[in-house]
DNA sequence: GCAAGAATGATAGTTTTACTATCAGTTAAG
DNA sequence: CTTAACTGATAGTAAAACTATCATTCTTGC
């Protein structure tokens, strides 16, 4: 029985597929830990190599660039995402109930509850989440996005963007802003993260420490409210 | 009459103030087009100069790297955003009318209507709000982000989320997220407005263009019902 | 008007990144 | 067991991201 079905990425993402051999693996394991830690603008291909014990000339084999590498991993995650969407919602009836699920999700809430696909790739979802957090939006904020748009790159983030937006026309029927509003409750989400980690002062929730009582997750709160406040008001 | 209350700037943001010469001066101006231009990546200090006719080392007098020019020039932009919220929305008495005036300027609308201090400094407001919208996520989204704050270096995005935070509550007394809906509204402003240019896919809104008829501005369409939904919703 | 000090220009250098090329050795597949 | 694919090892280039030095020019205070 085979759970890989997440990970049929697109060939325009790498030179070689690195799910493909040992080495691509581990680059792109290990590149998550990377850059997790020290970040997209520290990191270079030498450090990596060095980390994994190969040479910078293996890992270009694989990846273009830095830059690819990262549009890799973030659209990895946007598939891997968009698999537990549907997975999550597919035996709920109540709309409501599937946008809840999302907003979880979102926040990588409930881990898990997480379907299979975690643990049969092992990669490191939290790992990967922070790194989307932190560096998602430099995949696209370049000079060359048409170009990286007409071969594709940032298919897995429309597709689960069209996905959201289908659930909240189902939730909404009507709505005119489906795909706007799905794609800004992702980047809210994300960067009000962010926000709450590292510039609190741009935000109302302090940081996440287990003993703080109040309202927990309050960023939750938050979102549900923009979404559920936007979807239920007056007919358009 | 001086009408340069705006460009008080943050002495950690550069080495030698650069609006105090006019090499300092030529390197904001131009950075800004280049920038614009090329983006940030693509930018360096040597074709700046080149540019400028100048050296490279000389702009290292001001600037300490591409970072901190980048830095600067947001922060210069958010706080003649600042200035221009706090005139526009001063002889104001409906507050609803002040956040519609905020939306506006968000998405640079109505630039007839901008205080002088446009032309006084003769900054390129319309570059610097593409630049803005393009680069402005790489100011924070980095791994010395924390140390970057502590140098006070975002304290006008802060102070223009403030300023929008308390007309918020104006509207809304008691609002408990008026700084996240702050934020959020800002980012959201500029995202959605590089989607609908570069992404399409992500948004309900075409490119803008001087012959489409249908719904005009759409995107301040999108933003409006956004924020106000959220903020006309039941009580906290 | 001139001397001291600040700013700039010109040149040159270092280190690191980003990438390419080549070839020998090792592994895998038919 | 042979051929093709992959990896390792070494080497190299071009450009970016700085730093240093010193001569020159430009101010500004006296």
């Amino acid at each position: 029985m085979e759970y890989t079905v997440v990970v049929r990425m697109n060939e325009k993402l790498f030179l070689r597929d690195p799910e493909g051999s040992e080495l691509g693996r581990r680059i792109v394991r290990q590149g998550i830990q990377l850059m997790a830690e020290i970040g997209f603008e520290e990191m270079t291909f030498r450090k990596l190599a060095d980390r994994i014990g190969t040479k910078e000339s293996s890992i270009y084999r694989y990846f273009e660039n830095k830059h690819r590498l990262l549009v890799y991993l973030v659209a990895w995650y946007w598939q891997w995402l968009e698999y537990q969407v549907l997975f999550q919602t597919n035996n709920l009836t109540d709309s409501r109930e599937k946008l809840e699920r999302i907003l979880k999700l979102l926040l990588l809430k409930d881990l898990s509850q997480l379907h299979v696909s975690t643990a049969v790739d092992d990669m490191d979802i939290p790992a990967l989440h922070s790194i989307v957090i932190q560096e998602a939006s430099k995949a696209y904020l370049t000079h060359h996005v048409t170009e990286d748009n007409r071969e594709q790159l940032f298919k897995p983030y429309k597709d689960l963007c069209s996905r959201i937006a289908g659930i909240i026309l189902e939730y909404r029927p009507g709505y005119p802003y489906a795909r706007s509003r799905a794609s800004s409750l992702i980047e809210t989400a994300h960067y009000q993260a962010f926000f709450m980690q590292h510039l609190p002062a741009l935000t109302d929730f302090g940081v996440e420490s287990p003993g703080r009582i109040e309202s927990k997750d309050p960023l939750l709160t938050f979102l549900r409210h923009l979404l559920f406040s936007s979807l239920d008001t007056a007919r358009f």
